[in-house]
DNA sequence: ATTCTTCCTG
DNA sequence: CAGGAAGAAT
């Protein structure tokens, strides 16, 4: 048992690990999904932000705030600063502090009384984007778009245990006191928060170099629209030009050309344009913020990205070494990571276990890093005979994270084609002696592999699940971490998880597949459950009937085999040795019949050999007047709760449990 | 206190 | 199979 607990341990940094992983991805690319107006930034720059030269500062850092609040404050710099605004009005009263460039803008108020309507209307338009994006998670509780519901499963995943030190998000201004990111961590994780707000802070600035940048491109095109209006808001004191560092008054002088305008304005999405049909070709001005942008953001992200693993999860650094520079794994750490997954299993197989270590294709190893927790992850089949079979599909194992419809397929019909592949069959001839030995055989050593959930699970067609606000509640509650992409949400299809239908209740699916299952192990731990559920929202309840299902799948079978042990000796066996369970045996026909109705699955051979062996206990228990004890069962529970096998990683494949009962 | 397991019952 | 009780293990 205690293999086991050093397993759930193992499990227990898995999701802590991945819980410190979602920390860290509120402050960076999480953000991005979340209504935070921080990190929208660059889609907020291309579309909304140029609003004539009524550009909101605010836009970048602050929030709703910003809506109300006047023109005459600045306050970028320093993201702690502007998260510790209370509050509009008491900042209008008493300005922040800002380091430098406190008065950037603090002569804007001329140009605000010249905004014409068309000017207001486009603040408004402005203002209304930042305050929807400011909304409060529990006002886009129904907000189902695929980005609401990821949006919303980052929200919840930030109630994860140990989430307690997500970083508040910024333009909750009851919330936003910057003070409350980094005491709210332990002092390491306070130190990691402190270098992240400055990379943050390093990050922004770059940010609002950029934008300033667009600013003068937007600008000039303003000061070429309104030249004809007035002249008294040409050049204004604080204003872009003047705030800008003299490396950057290069581009700026280019952006400056009035020819630029039309297209700096389509590309910013300005309505302005909506008179002006015609398209230019890309300015080189853009094509210039374009690159800086690019350029910039290419530096600074993968630093932070860095810097962040580092800090929270310290063992992030050597896995990031890891994945940088050696894709294959080093033994050692498969070999930590299987022999944690080693679970229910003391009859350890090491050296199968370290055989199997070192295959791998690049992008598993990629996944499987990325998902925090590298695991042995193999998915060969095996025979009873002890030899590794390879896996018509080498790379299932791995592959599932990202397998497609096709590959789901495929596994399927290894899963159910037994007759032609032989999967997990077991060829005819295996011995039984390999488990009176302690069953050697290199089985598979995915105990506790952690399944890289995909953010393209296949829809599950046959029971697709109406998208409740429960299932998104169900969603939201996924470990992101887990599924390998966390770092990567932006990259995804948009609706990562959308497609993924998690039952909130087990179907009959399911109970086939546990059936199934239980000719691998008897005795799951809840743990693994999990792990093979994947498609199930686990709670109390949900795991509690399976495991019930698992209690009740042992009481048929010892029933049913205690049967047969006491017919045999009614029948006058005396060796005990004579009773192997075949596949011609009555009780492996009443085994069949309950586990696998349908009789599409091929029993593994190993299930006959533990059945074979639980007979020979009960007939020689029972033989040896052992049940007149009325705990005489315990011993032989203890035996095969020892026999347990791996189960394929087949059984992982999403909308394995709903095809299984279509099969 | 919680989880897991068995046993019993329906 | 589910529900519940009881005990063991953690």
């Amino acid at each position: 048992m205690d293999s086991r607990t050093g397993f759930e341990q193992d499990r227990d940094c898995v999701t802590s690990g991945h819980g410190q992983g979602l920390k860290l991805e509120p402050c960076f690319q999480t953000d991005s999904l979340l209504p935070s107006p921080r990190t929208p930034l660059i889609p907020q720059l291309l579309s909304h932000t140029v609003v004539g030269r009524n550009l909101d500062p605010t836009i970048l850092f602050a929030s709703s705030q910003a809506v109300a609040l006047p023109h005459d404050y600045k306050c970028g710099a320093c993201p702690g600063e502007v998260q510790a605004l209370p509050s509009p009005r008491t900042r209008a009263l008493a300005p922040v502090p800002c380091a430098g460039d406190g008065d950037q803008l603090s002569n804007q108020h001329p140009r605000e009384q010249l905004c014409d309507q068309h000017l207001q209307a486009k603040r408004a338009r402005v203002e209304s984007i930042i305050q929807g994006m400011s909304l409060p998670p529990t006002s886009q509780a129904f907000d189902m778009s695929p980005e609401a519901a990821f949006r919303h499963e980052r929200e919840k995943g930030g109630e994860m245990p140990q989430e307690s030190k997500r970083k508040p998000r910024v333009p909750q201004q009851d919330v936003g006191a910057a003070g409350q990111v980094a005491p709210t961590g332990g002092s390491s994780h306070g130190k990691g928060c402190q270098q992240l707000k400055e990379q943050l802070c390093f990050l922004e600035q770059q940010l609002r170099w950029l934008q300033e940048k667009f600013y003068q491109v937007c600008d000039s095109e303003d000061a070429a629209q309104t030249q004809e209006d007035s002249e008294k808001e040409q050049p204004l004191p604080g204003e872009p030009e003047d705030r800008l560092n003299k490396d950057s008054a290069t581009a700026t002088s280019n952006s400056r050309k009035v020819p630029l305008r039309r297209s700096v304005l389509e590309v910013c999405g300005l309505e302005e344009a909506e008179g002006r049909g015609d398209t230019g070709g890309l300015p080189s001005a853009l094509r210039v913020l374009s690159q800086a942008l690019k350029h910039e953001l290419a530096v600074v992200t993968p630093q932070v990205v860095d810097s962040v693993l580092k800090t929270v999860w310290p063992k992030a650094d050597s896995h990031i070494q890891k994945h940088h520079h050696s894709l294959p794994m080093g033994p050692d750490a498969r070999r930590e990571y299987s022999a944690a997954g080693k679970c229910r299993k003391p009859l350890a197989k090491p050296s199968a276990m370290n055989a199997s270590g070192s295959l791998g294709s690049p992008q598993a190893e990629v996944l499987l890093g990325a998902s925090g927790k590298s695991l042995g992850s193999y998915a060969g089949s095996f025979s009873s005979k002890g030899v590794r079979k390879s896996s018509r599909v080498p790379s299932m194992g791995y592959s599932l994270g990202s397998a497609t419809p096709v590959q789901h397929s495929q596994l399927l019909s290894q899963l159910l084609g037994y007759r032609k592949h032989s999967l997990w069959g077991s060829d005819s001839h295996e011995s039984p002696s390999a488990l009176e030995r302690g069953c050697p055989e290199p089985l598979n050593l995915h105990w506790g592999t952690v399944k890289l959930r995909s953010s393209i699970v296949r829809q599950q067609q046959h029971h697709p699940l109406p998208l409740s606000p429960a299932n998104m509640d169900s969603l939201a509650l996924l470990p992101a971490g887990r599924d390998g992409h966390s770092e990567l949400p932006a990259a995804n299809d948009g609706a990562p998880f959308a497609s993924t239908h998690m039952q909130e209740a087990l179907t009959p699916g399911h109970l086939k597949k546990a059936k199934l299952m239980f000719f691998f192990t008897r005795y799951p731990s809840s743990t693994l459950l999990k792990t093979y559920f994947l498609d199930v929202q686990f709670s109390r309840c949900i795991t509690s009937q399976l495991i019930k299902w698992f209690s009740n799948f042992r009481e048929f079978y010892y029933i049913q085999v205690e049967k047969f042990a006491r017919q045999a000796l009614l029948e006058g066996v005396v060796d005990a040795c004579t009773l192997q369970v075949s596949r011609d045996s009555e009780l492996f026909r009443a085994l069949n019949m309950h586990y696998n109705k349908g009789n599409d699955f091929e029993v593994p051979g190993r299930f006959l050999e533990v059945a074979s062996l639980t007979l020979q206990e009960f007939f020689s228990a029972v033989r040896a007047g052992k049940d007149a004890d009325p705990s005489w069962k315990k011993p032989i529970y203890k035996i095969i709760s020892k026999l347990d096998s791996d189960i394929p990683e087949g059984f992982k494949a999403a909308g394995c449990s709903q095809e299984l009962l279509h099969s």
